[in-house]
Parts: C-alpha cells; structure tokens; sequence
DNA sequence: GATGAATGAGACTTCATTCAT
DNA sequence: AATGAATGAAGTCTCATTCAT
C-alpha cells in the first residue's frame, strides 16, 4: 500500500500519477512496466516514486483496492434492494453491473485484467483476492442447488467454473469491443449490446438451469467430490 | 525457424535445449523469457543460441510448429472414421481428444497456452495461427445450424466465441488440475476426470442445441449482425 | 544532443567524460569506439553514460557543435575587420587561422577530422555539415572568378574543390607534425611553420591565379559545365 | 600472406573468397569487417578460411599485394619506352595510367582506398608500404629539382607532399565520380574527363613550375630542411 | 583438406533502486 | 519532502577464432 506521503500530495498530482501507472500496466503488464516510464509520465522525481510506493508492485496493488472500492461503491447504488431473485437473475444482474462498470473505468480494468490473467497465477498475493470473490459465488451456488434452481447432478465445483469463466469471457469480449467503439458508455448500453449478454447468459442458463432435462439421466449416481 | 544447424545436432542436445525453452516460457511467457537462463539450463554457450535460432521468438515458433505437427498426427491417428456425426458430438470428440493430447505434451501446451492466451494479441504471426483454426469452428457451426443442431436464433459468431471460450475453460481447467497429479495421462482418460468433461460439455451443448426451448422465444426477431 | 544531466554535472566530471570520448573518437573512429571503454576511462557508470546521452553518435554529435562553437568564437576574435582582401588573402587568413585554432584543441580536431573523413560519407547528418561550409566557398570562389582574380577556364566546381582540399590537406599535414611537438601552440606560431604554410599556399595560389599564363591558351574554349 | 592451401585451390573458389573479401572490405573497412560476412558470400565454410589465411589481415594483405602486382603489370605495358619526359610529364603519365588502371579494378581499388586512408595510419605494416611507394617519388623529384624543373626554393619534401597530395585527390575524385557511371573504363578514357585530371594537373604543375615567378622573391633565402 | 559447431568475451542498452543533497 | 545522479546487474546479440570430426 502506499505511504502516507502519498496521499498527502495534492490530488491532482495523485491522478496524474495513477494514470500514468494505469497507462503503463494496460500496455506493458507488472513485470515489464517501467517505472521509469511512469514517473517520466506523471512529471514526477525518481526519488518520490519510491517516497510514495514501496515498489511497482505497491502501485498495483493500489490499483487493485481502488478498483475494488469502486466497484463496490458503484454496486452499492445499483443494488435492487427490494426485489426477490433467483441465482441467475442475480448473475445477470451481477455481470450486467460488472460491464456497466466496465464501461465506466475501461483503463483501469484493462490494466489490472492484462495483469491478473496473465502474470496473476505467479503472485501470492493476487491469488488470495480471486479466492475471496470465488468464494462468495460459490456460496451463491451452494443455495442454489439447495433451493432447486440448480441441477444438483452439477457438481458445485463445476457450477462455480462455469460461472466464473462465463462472467470472464463475456467481461473480456465486452471490454475488446467496447474499445473500440467511440463511447464506451453508450455502447454498452444499447439495446444491441445488452442482447448479445443477454444470449450469452441465457445459453448459459439454460444449460445449468433444473429442468426436466436429460441431465439427471445422463449422469446419476455420479455426484463427484 | 530454426537454423540447419540446430537439426545436425544430436537428439539429446536438442532435446535438452527444447525442454528449457518450454520450461523457460511456461514460466515467463514469451517477453520475459531470458535467453541467458535458456542457455544455462541447456547448458550450451550463449553464441551456441544464436547459431540455432535467430531469437527467442524463433525457438518459440518453432514449439509451435512442433505442437502443430505433433496434434496433426494424434488426431490423424484418433479419427473416428466412419461413424456420422452431429456437430455436438463431433466437438465432444475433438475437445476429448484435445484433452489426451495436452495430457501427452503437458509441459509444452502450458508453454504455448501461456504465450498464446496473454501475448498472443500483440504478435501478428499468431492472430494468424489463431485465425486459422477458428475459421474451422466457425464452417462447422453455420453447417451445424442450417442442419438444424443449433438453435438459430443464436448468432453463429456468438457460438463460435461460446465453442471456443468453453474448449479454452475445459482445456486450461483440465491442465491445471492434471499438473497436480502424479500421471496425468492416466487422471484424464480416468472415468471420474472423464465424467467432468461431460458435464460441462453437457452443459455447454444443452444451452445451445436447438430445442423447443423458450431461446426462441425471449429473442424471437432480434436476430443481430 | 546531451541530455539535461550532463550540464547539471560539475564542470570536473564534464571535462574528464569528454575527454575521454575525445581519446576514443581519436582512437577508435565513430563505429569501433567502445563506450565501454569511455567509461571505464571516464571513471562513470555504464549506466550514467545513458543517463547524459542517447548513445555514442550523440555524444559525438555534442563534440561536433562544441568545435563549431569554439571556432566561431576563435575567428570572431581574430576576423581582420577593415582591410580589403582578395580571394587569396581571404583565404590564407582562414587557413591560417584556422591552423592556429587546430593547434589549440589538437584533440578534438583529431578526434573528429578522424571521424568525418572516415565515416563522414555515411551519415547523413555529417553530410549537411559539410555541405554547409562548402556552400560558402563556393560563392566566394565564383565571386573570385567575377573579379578576375581567379582565372575563369578553371571550372568553378573544380575550383572549389582544389581549394577544398589544399584546405584539408595543410590541416593534416600541420596537425600530424604538430602533434609530434611539446608545445603545439608554439610551433604552429613559429616562423619556420607558418613559412611552410605560405608556401603551400602560394603554390596552390600561383596555379590558380589569373595571369598571363598558358593556362587559357592550354585549355581556350573548352569549359565544362 | 595466405597459406599454400589456399593457392592449391581451384581458381574459381579462390576468386569468389577474394571477391567477398574486396566487397567486405570496401564495405566496412578492416576493422569492422566480418569474416562470417565473407564466408558466407564465398561459400565456404568458417574453418576453411583459417586454414587459408591467418585472419582479416592476412586476406587484406593479399588484397595489396595483388594490387601491386597488378598495377606493376599494367604500368609496365604501358610505359612510354623512348621519349624523354620532364618530372611533369612523367607525373602526368603516372596519374592518367594510374587513373585507367583504377578503373579497371575500380572495387580492388575502392576496397583498398578505403582501408589505407581510414585505418592505414594505425597498422605498422601498412606504413611500409606507403613509405616505399613515397620514396621513388622522392626520388624522382630531388631529381627535377637538380634538373632545374621545379622552383629550389620549394623545399623537396613539401613537393612530395604536394604530388602525393594531388595524387590521392584526383584518384578519389575520378573514383567517386567513376562509381556513379554505367562504364567507368569509357568514362574515364573520354576526352571531357581527361580534360579534367589535365586541368587540376595544370594547376598544381603551374604552381611548382620553376618559372621567373615570384616564388623565389617570396621566400628566397629561407629554404628550410 | 574440409567442415561447422562451440565458445566466451564484449558490444550496446535498460532496469529498479539507493542516497546524498 | 523532493530531487535526480549514481549504480551495476542483467538484458539481447555479434564476434573472431578453435578444434574435433
């Protein structure tokens, strides 16, 4: 985490300097970011770099507790407080919310999404964070296959890979269209866009969903680990 | 491609130069790979590298090439000749086989992944590759939707990024899972790892086969692009 | 150009970087001078050496604007300012005080007459330079001709290049033997030097000046473009 | 010089080595030449060459010699056997062959040029070679001098140093502007370029011709060692 | 005699980090 | 608190030469 001298400075200086490092993690990943490049970017000393930071790493795991504040932040306003739903109303709901975010800090997720995916699995400490918000996904799943919305013949396991990798892959074609499009925002809330996740999910869905499916038949008795 | 120069060399030489080159880009990808650790853990001279291949890049493409014969020939093996197909079984049987395949060259598929999964985009020589066998997929869908096995209300290029997002899950989670075993050739052709294959193929194909299914009905004159 | 932290440095340091890349230019030549050895000899980091400059070009580039600098300042002080003179005399004036600045910063002018001579041809940017100090000649000499003090079936061009290379050979051969005596300076003064300087003047001057001679006669009505 | 195995080879190979090595060299000079440069353009192999030659210097020394044998042959066919010539006249044949036979071998001539100009100061051997050639010049004019050809009060070194001198620059200048013509052997020979060389040989003739000139007002009694 | 693989020194350059001012 | 010069390790790549086959 940052020193205190670093949240002493002036904001925006503290801006100037986050962007640059967001700049320099989106393009270069952690490993090969420069922070020479960084300060040359922020307009900032050598020396104060590592008067604010402990080291490039500090940095981006600052940017990681800002992305996650925000996100929870941005969440917390958006939360449908009064309506009941089921686990997949509520994951769409979830990945609908996670690409307007998205949307909203386009570079910050991308920096942080080039790093975690690739150079993620080699840091302890980013593997801790997955972990935390695996977690409550699949606590999610657990009561689902407890309240009937889940076919129980789905390992839990799986249903929570399933999940996850679903939320993955459409956050990461959102976020490469969305680049390319003028305005982001906009974009990803037409009509167009919200359709083509609205497919994605309900394929999904309609895979794991409880019915009278053939699913049960294919693999009963089989319940793994 | 590497020099003739390398091909003179004895087999063990080359294989030892080969293996540290895939342990060297499993572990840092392809930029941050270090020609210097390729040489020490080779136990060649530095100039030696350089009289086999023109750079890193060039050994790279040359396991990639090697990973492109090596699938050719156990597939070529493998083909079920004779029997008739749907596009679902045909894709179960490609992703099984992809999976005994990676279980055989472990070490060097990680490699590739790797590579491919958090670099690839920024190499023009593998959008190529990349390009090249998503095209297959992609005939085999639009055949696979006039036939009338998927729904066609789904998108063909939305079931080409599904097919593959769900070929890359099934391959990476198997990978990964499978480096924790002792033999992972034995784990994955094992009935349980097997059986977990099928689920999530199963699940994959029940969101997309066409059935009576309410897919019509939620997108029913939606149809985009 | 060097980079501000170079002219940040004091003076001390400055002089013995210089000096050392003077020895290695004099030495070595632009291509084969080994910044390696620049340093080692300086007594700096390899690492500060990039933090003063671009690379070995510019810091040769830096010697080049100091020479140009020097000697505007050299001529400046020494210019004759009111007596008329003809091509001649202006000449054996800028020759001449030309020699007397080389034998000031022997070094330097050694360093880079090395280099320009040898590898001038091959870079663009010294071509300019050199183009540049042609040009002047070249309008003094066709003025010259103008005035009758040079003799018109002599080609313009070939004037200019004659000139060209009494000026350059006086210049190594005065700097050559200058640079086998204690006191440069002094002997570059001396009479006997500066009567040897006259005379290659003079027998450049007699073949050129315009006189009864045979010269238009030999060559009458066949001037080249 | 080379090894006797190198004149056992057949005499095709034996040119193809010494063509890649006039290329190289007149290329990059001597010391940045590349003996895998020159092997490869000769299709031999890297060993083969150090069992021809000791090194770069031993293949450019042989580059010399040819050179002198050459041009011994050239000049020798040539000579002018019966007529009586002054110093001048003498001069003028030399440089007019001398011109020819440059443009019979203009890479032999240009690869050597390039070498002895830039480098040759800094190799002992090549010192040698120069003085020898300086000497029957020397020679030749202490003579013209003693025959009341060239003005006493020029003092006999600093001739030399003059016909060297317009030697070396008119052989450069017909050189530079041969390589830029379609046949430089007719260019050479044609009557607009001979008028050239007769001109710049006129100019320098006229000044060192002894004639009632003021040569001899100018600078009697001071002639120095 | 011919080959070409092997070698390690040295080329240039970038890097993250320290520390005196 | 801010600065930026200093550092040397490590990066990739080329080189001339040797030597076993």
């Amino acid at each position: 985490m940052p020193k205190p001298t670093f949240f002493n400075l002036p904001v925006e200086k503290r801006e100037k300097i986050i962007n640059a490092a967001i700049d320099e993690f989106a393009e270069y990943g952690l490993e090969n970011a420069s922070t020479n490049r960084i300060v040359a970017n922020s307009g900032i000393a050598k020396g104060s770099f590592y008067q604010y930071f402990e080291d490039k790493q500090d940095v981006f795991l600052y940017l990681l507790t800002m992305l996650e504040h925000e996100k929870l932040e941005y969440f917390k306003d958006k939360h449908p407080s009064n309506k009941p739903m089921d686990v997949f109303e509520y994951f769409r709901w979830m990945v609908k919310t996670g690409m307007e975010f998205n949307s909203t800090y386009p570079r910050l997720v991308q920096a942080i999404s080039r790093v975690m995916f690739t150079e993620g699995l080699y840091y302890q400490n980013f593997a801790n964070i997955r972990e935390r918000s695996m977690q409550s996904l699949r606590a999610l799943i657990r009561q689902a296959i407890q309240n009937g919305e889940i076919d129980p013949s789905v390992d839990a396991d799986l249903a929570v890979m399933i999940m996850e990798t679903w939320s993955n892959a459409i956050s990461s074609y959102i976020l490469n269209e969305g680049m390319k499009q003028q305005d982001i925002v906009q974009w990803v809330r037409s009509a167009k866009t919200q359709e083509t996740i609205d497919k994605l999910l309900y394929v999904m869905e309609y895979g794991l969903r409880k019915t009278e499916s053939d699913f049960a038949k294919h693999f009963q008795g089989t319940t793994s680990s």
